[in-house]
DNA sequence: GAGCTCACG
DNA sequence: ACGTACGTGAGCTCC
């Protein structure tokens, strides 16, 4: 018996749609949902091996069935925009390979479904994510169901149904009484899935139910004889047409396996490179053309490579799970030796043979995050010799909304088919310089992400030293105290609960104790500081809860989390990702040691945990309001630059603007108010947003952002322009160019436009603060060792940078500091950087 | 692996 | 009528 295979392409291509991040080529269409799709339906035929495949999609006149409903309720939503433009992309690629797309005004893509399983003589899968089309099951027809997105099927015939207590019939009759929101199906008000199954397992079918409604008492009799019309309404609506005037012969059209040529340009069209590698073509059409790197496997053939390498004056090389070294016109994989077989080249001789190569200052270096390749080389005594061209961070700076965490990653999306990661890094290179050139991303490239790539490698190097004395002893105190709430919490709640999960902590507070619940999450009510806060008074166990929480917090993640990353020296090396924030910011990872707590009093115990070497202090320096800074000159506001140029302290003058009094009778509470909208600014500031924060209505927030635009008016131009130009233009950028991509400007979805908007205004602040500290860092670097120095830079918080200092270099280290974080860039107000020092983090703040 | 919570600028 | 403050990373639960 031959297969068919019969796809409701609306259910898929939506679940693809929300279960996958929005993906988009490089020309901005979106793919995000079709990639899902697609990928589901290779592993689909992979599987079932149909002989004739198609697809069936609804068509927007409104069908038999919605049109009854449309009398009765409101319509369906629209699908959203970014996913109806993949519709025809999808189509087209499915025609593409031989698939027959089935569509017919005024149905719904499983009335097709359903009309042609009747019709085909084959054994037929029906492939959705829609529970209705359960009711098409036959000895013949198995539907396989997506779940979890669609990365998932379930196969559902008979024999699995019936485990459900259903039979394929009785699905109507399920909904019928249950309705199904999704589908705008009304069922019988009050009556949920539950007791619709209690029902049908009594009486079979809907018309048995009311025929025995007399059976029924309370509430359910009321709510079955009043919602009587509404079932048989949903009946009708459940029922796939099964009759409908579809022309498609599903047998006309034999699926192949072998596409056309079309199939894959279309696919690379999409960027899916991975996928048109994957697939086989008709003959007479070029295979991939992947450059053949050549076998090195012994040291002899090795040095020969080697020797090409250099002189075609590029030394590209990727070293990870497979090695490959190469250069312009040249690749080859490095056969490391195994103990099995005895060949191959030593893993250790091979680095010992690239050392004159890396260390050659004529030779340019190519490969991808070279930092980390300073942390493989480091132990070997080999420096790369000048800088090292890197992959990773132009294609950041090209679009800093992608990021890639490998080489393979990186040459995926960019469509490369090299096999081997030399031919990659050449060819990779070469693109990206093009890309580059054209977003004006050259100067941001050489002179700060390239120069500081040293900077954080040997700020990595250095590490930062722990009081392991210190932590041990804060550990023990805060385990006791931990243990102690524990305790005191299971007393109050009267039984023994994981105080680490939220769902059970919701149970407790809510249900068993019955206190006051707040917003909801996802999945369940939130049990939250702001929530648990506001409960405080209500009830003992909230405050220990609180408290044993902010001790499990500090515990876990501070102190059991550092013990093992804590090297052998006593100190920890955090990891700097440099291409992955939007905005141009670090990242610190393994440790993160930009969220050291500092805010509360049991957060400052931690951070004095953080300490220099022997016989140093830590000399920290941290840029006063850099972003407000920069909105004033970057806005142009005299206000405001007068304001910072008076010195004053900001946020008081700013409330004293607002509320209209001398700066000498502004309160504490209208200072606060005015450092709220001070920060609202920066983040691209919402009415919603800053109520929320200030725990006033929408309306005077509003009055608040309107007085404080009249105070510096051209901030408020300011803001509109960075909207109006984003939006013009796709992106936002810094003062030295770094641009950011605003995809989510183009959405037609309320929110996320918005976000987009707030996006717009905050990046060029929060990222041109960035630039500035990332070329402070070189400068001080750079003068530090060229005074030499034993001073070493070992920490950057976003405003913020720690240098481990010998105690008799401190004052011309704490003057050098400043010096080079205040003169990195001339602005229309003064850049102020205070700087302190102290035997640990804490105190040198 | 997603969701929640919470630490930082 | 909608649903948001901007940017991160880590530990924990629960599926």
């Amino acid at each position: 018996m031959n297969t068919l295979v019969l796809l409701d392409s609306n259910s898929l291509i939506n679940r693809a749609f929300y279960a996958l991040p929005p993906l988009t080529n490089r020309q901005g269409q979106q793919t995000g949902a079709i990639f899902g799709f697609v990928n589901m339906f290779l592993k689909l035929i992979d599987k079932y091996k149909p002989d004739y495949v198609v697809a069936a999609f609804d068509r927007k006149a409104p069908t038999f069935r919605k049109k009854m409903y449309e009398g009765y309720k409101a319509t369906r939503k629209p699908m959203p925009e970014e996913l109806a433009s993949q519709l025809e992309p999808l189509k087209r690629l499915l025609r593409a390979m031989k698939v027959q797309i089935a569509e017919l005004d005024g149905f719904e893509a499983d009335d097709i479904l359903g009309t042609l399983s009747k019709r085909s003589k084959c054994r037929t899968y029906i492939v959705t994510g829609d529970r209705d089309s359960l009711q098409l099951i036959d000895d013949k027809t198995t539907v396989l169901m997506t779940k979890k997105g669609i990365s998932e099927i379930v196969e559902y015939d008979e024999a699995r149904l019936k485990e459900d207590g259903f039979t394929p019939s009785q699905i109507i009759d399920l909904k019928s009484l249950m309705g199904d929101s999704s589908d705008n199906i009304p069922g019988v008000a009050g009556i949920g899935e539950g007791t619709a199954t209690k029902l049908l397992a009594e009486y079979g079918t809907l018309d048995n139910v009311y025929a025995h409604i007399d059976e029924t008492k309370g509430a359910l009799n009321r709510k079955l004889t009043e919602g009587k019309e509404s079932a048989y309404l949903s009946y009708r609506l459940a029922t796939i047409d099964r009759d409908c005037p579809i022309e498609t012969v599903p047998e006309s059209q034999p699926f192949e396996y072998e596409f056309d040529k079309e199939v894959k340009d279309i696919l690379l069209e999409f960027e899916f490179s991975k996928i048109a590698d994957r697939l086989t073509y008709k003959e007479g059409v070029a295979p991939v053309e992947a450059v053949k790197a050549e076998t090195v496997g012994d040291e002899a053939e090795l040095t020969a490579a080697l020797e090409k390498i250099k002189k075609s004056g590029v030394f590209a090389f990727d070293v990870s799970s497979r090695i490959f070294i190469g250069g312009n016109g040249c690749s080859y994989e490095v056969v490391i030796s195994d103990n099995l077989l005895g060949t191959g080249v030593d893993y250790n001789a091979f680095l010992r043979a690239i050392k004159p190569l890396v260390e050659d200052k004529e030779v340019r270096k190519l490969c991808f995050d070279a930092k980390t390749y300073m942390h493989l080389f480091e132990p070997y005594g080999i420096k790369i010799g000048g800088d090292c061209d890197d992959v990773m961070l132009k294609a950041y700076l090209c679009d800093s909304n992608r990021t890639f965490k490998s080489l393979s990653a990186l040459a995926t999306a960019y469509g490369e088919n090299a096999e081997d990661g030399a031919s990659a890094l050449t060819s990779l290179d070469a693109v990206l310089d093009a890309e580059m050139k054209e977003k004006e991303q050259e100067e941001l490239y050489r002179d700060l992400e390239l120069p500081l790539v040293r900077v954080l490698y040997s700020m990595e190097q250095a590490g930062f030293k722990v009081n392991r004395k210190y932590l041990d002893e804060l550990n023990a105190e805060l385990t006791a105290e931990a243990e102690r709430l524990a305790a005191e919490i299971t007393e109050l709640a009267g039984e023994a609960f994981n105080l680490n999960s939220t769902q059970q902590l919701a149970r407790i507070l809510f249900e068993k104790l019955g206190l006051k619940h707040g917003k909801k999450t996802k999945t369940g009510y939130s049990t939250n500081v702001e929530v648990l806060e506001s409960l405080k008074n209500e009830h003992p166990i909230i405050p220990a809860i609180l408290g044993y929480r902010e001790i499990v917090k500090l515990k876990s993640t501070y102190l059991d989390g550092m013990l093992s990353l804590i090297d052998k020296n006593g100190r920890v090396h955090t990891v700097f990702k440099q291409a992955v924030t939007a905005t141009g910011r670090l990242s610190s990872t393994e440790p993160n040691l930009q969220n050291i707590p500092v805010r509360k009093e049991s957060g400052k115990r931690i951070r004095k945990m953080f300490v220099p070497a022997d016989g140093n202090v830590l000399v920290c320096g941290d840029y006063s309001q850099i972003e407000l800074r920069l909105m004033a000159h970057m806005s142009g506001d005299e206000t405001m630059i007068e304001a910072f140029n008076e010195g004053a302290d900001f946020h008081r003058s700013t409330a004293a603007k607002l509320f209209g009094v001398p700066a000498d009778a502004v309160t504490q509470d209208m200072r606060r108010s005015a450092k709220a909208v001070n920060f609202g600014i920066i983040y691209g500031i919402s009415d919603f947003g800053l109520s929320e924060d200030l725990g006033i209505s929408v309306p005077q927030a509003r009055r608040y952002m309107q007085n404080y635009f009249e105070t510096y008016p051209k901030v408020k131009r300011f803001m509109e322009d960075c909207v109006a130009f984003a939006k013009s233009n796709g992106y936002v950028r810094t003062l030295r160019g770094r641009k950011r991509y605003i995809p989510e400007l183009q959405s037609s979805v309320y929110a996320t436009r918005a976000f987009g908007e707030r996006v717009a205004m905050n990046m060029p602040l929060q990222g041109t603060a960035s630039d500035i500290i990332k070329a402070a860092m070189i400068d001080v670097e750079d003068r530090l060792e060229k005074g030499g120095y034993k001073a070493k830079l070992i920490m950057q918080v976003h405003d913020e940078l720690i240098v481990d200092c010998p105690k008799e270099e401190k004052d011309e280290v704490s003057a050098l500091l400043k010096d080079c974080m205040q003169n990195v860039a001339k602005l229309d107000v003064p850049l102020i950087a205070d700087v302190g020092s102290g035997d640990n983090w804490l105190d040198a703040k």
